[in-house]
RNA sequence: GUCUCCUUCGUCUAGUGGUUAGGACACCGGGUUUUCAUCCCGGCAACAGGGGUUCGACUCCCCUAGGAGAUGCCA
């Protein structure tokens, strides 16, 4: 059998953290099966569709750099793949199961609806009441005289149950009495809704297998009544557990960031970004977390899938950043810190400024220092722009020493940086600690003040690589500038 | 309320009848170091509870509890 599956965002806002891994997790097992990996675009609700949702679908994936074989920019045999291009068949399809009896018209209003819901929370009933289930040919022409557009609503028999294998979760079963009374299945704007459309769409596609989040669990039964209406063979499903935050609920604007541009912006690379969430309910062994995305590709399977919901960990991603970044080629972590360092206003464009030249070489400086790329402008900008933050004086003073003390050892240091082209770095400490020595203090006690009035900070990157990106001209400017503030 | 799914350290997880229950993140100590970070070493910390089955249960079954999801002319 050949594999084949899908992903099926619809347009309604960006990508988020939980679509993200169904899709990775679907891409993947397209990948370790030797099948095709599908987007397919479910725009039926034509309420909370947006264009800019749709541009980042394809801007977040290509970051990802998750490609699929068929989807509405690529082509493919079976399209067209955004639904409402489909709607046709979507018709067609609901004209067969009304034919059969399987389906109806229902012409109550959203408002009838609206009163039925809201008794049945009240008195834990469920949903629709099929009043319209078995109306006459004349009751149906007396609502259409009227004006009333029809929705059509599925026939859910009272007895009997559906269930299925699902991959992960084994055999799921659910009485139809416990199903949504005949769920709407075409909306009276002539869009099919979800349940309809994946239906008809995976059957089309030949969608061998769904992997999809677990909310979707609960109306899998119906879906799999959906097919057995049509006389279609159902896919085999998968149900993915759910990425939650601290407190176990779906992961929410209220944990922290949850759009893949968000965590784009603050700073994540692609490759820590995938590797992350990979793990989120998948697991290789118990001695590997690291994963480059074409390893996954070979190594994925359903079997390590966990069924318990797992916590998003911002931590541990993080970590799984900074790993990543200390990875990077010096030239491909500058190209990536580029952008935050010019919209700070920290770095011009073009390649052959100061400014570039400067950052390129302050990058072994501060590749192990770095979590995320955004934090690299104020690591950086004591090189690229004055310190023009005003640090306190006691910031120079090492403790338990005073003012005076301070001011001497910035006065004994002056020269050494003032000389410092004719040293080399080691040529250079070791000119520091001697004069530690000659002070009868520690060489941090030097280092200290120096790098205060370097840096304008008491953590910085070493300081030797630094005064040598600064240039001794201005190093000696900013020694002054500290000498004067003591 | 009803239905469905889930349950190993704080978090991600390994574990498929016999283990001192392993690893990673976080956290806490210590070491290296010119600060910070990196790196190295060490520590803390878990089988939700109760019944079975079995010579033996984290592993299998049942119940309870807890959590989550669904219950839309949203997906």
């Amino acid at each position: 059998m050949t594999v084949r599956v899908r992903y099926a965002p619809s347009p309604t806002g960006l990508q988020h953290i939980g679509g993200v891994r169904t899709a990775l997790f679907n891409y993947l097992f397209a990948r370790a099966q030797g099948g095709a990996f599908v987007l397919r675009i479910e725009d039926t609700d034509q309420e909370r569709y947006s264009e800019e949702a749709l541009e980042d679908i394809y801007a977040t994936f290509e970051w990802l750099g998750i490609v699929w074989d068929e989807g509405p920019d690529r082509g493919g045999p079976y399209g067209p793949y955004f639904q409402s291009q489909r709607l046709a068949r979507y018709h067609e399809a609901v004209q067969t199961l009304l034919d059969a009896g399987k389906a109806y018209e229902c012409f109550c209003s959203a408002e009838r609806l609206a009163g039925l819901r809201s008794e049945g929370a009240r008195d834990g009933v469920l949903g629709y009441d099929r009043r319209c289930r078995d109306l006459t040919e004349e009751q149906r022409a007396a609502y259409r005289a009227e004006g009333v557009t029809p929705v059509v609503r599925l026939k859910v028999p009272e007895q009997g149950a559906a269930s299925f294998e699902d991959m992960l979760l084994g055999t799921v079963k659910r009485k139809y009495k416990d199903l949504s009374p005949d769920p709407i299945i075409l909306k009276s704007d002539g869009f099919p809704t979800y349940h309809l459309a994946n239906v008809v769409d995976d059957h089309e596609m030949a969608i061998s297998h769904v992997l999809r989040a677990q909310e979707w669990l609960s109306s899998t039964p119906l879906h799999i009544l959906l097919y057995e209406a049509f006389g279609f063979e159902p896919p085999r499903y998968c149900h993915l557990p759910f990425v939650t935050g601290k407190d176990g609920q779906k992961l929410s604007k209220r944990h922290g960031a949850t759009s893949v541009v968000e965590f784009r912006k603050q700073g994540y690379l692609p490759e820590a970004l995938t590797n992350y969430i990979a793990l989120l309910g998948w697991s290789y062994d118990d001695s590997r977390e690291f994963f480059a995305l074409n390893e996954l590709e070979r190594l994925f399977s359903v079997e390590k899938l966990n069924k318990a919901p797992a916590v998003f960990d911002y931590k541990k991603l993080e970590w799984f950043n900074g790993n990543y970044i200390r990875e990077c080629s010096s030239e491909r972590l500058f190209e990536l810190m580029r952008p935050y360092l010019e919209t700070a206003g920290l770095l011009p464009a073009g390649n052959e400024t100061r400014e570039a030249a400067i950052v390129r070489n302050a990058v072994p400086l501060v590749q192990e220092r770095l979590k995320l790329l955004s934090e690299a402008p104020e690591l950086l900008k004591f090189l690229l722009a004055e310190i023009t933050e005003n640090y306190a004086a006691e910031e120079l003073i090492p403790k338990k020493m005073d003012a005076a003390a301070a001011k001497a050892l910035l006065n004994a240091v002056r020269p050494v940086v003032a000389a410092m082209e004719h040293y080399d770095d080691e040529q250079l400490e070791a000119e520091f600690r001697r004069l530690a020595e000659q002070h009868d203090t520690k060489l941090g006690n030097v280092m200290m003040p120096l790098r205060v009035a370097i840096t304008g900070s008491r953590t910085s990157p070493p300081l030797i690589g630094s005064l040598r990106l600064l240039g001794t001209e201005r190093a000696l400017a900013r020694i002054d500038a500290a000498i004067a503030k003591l």
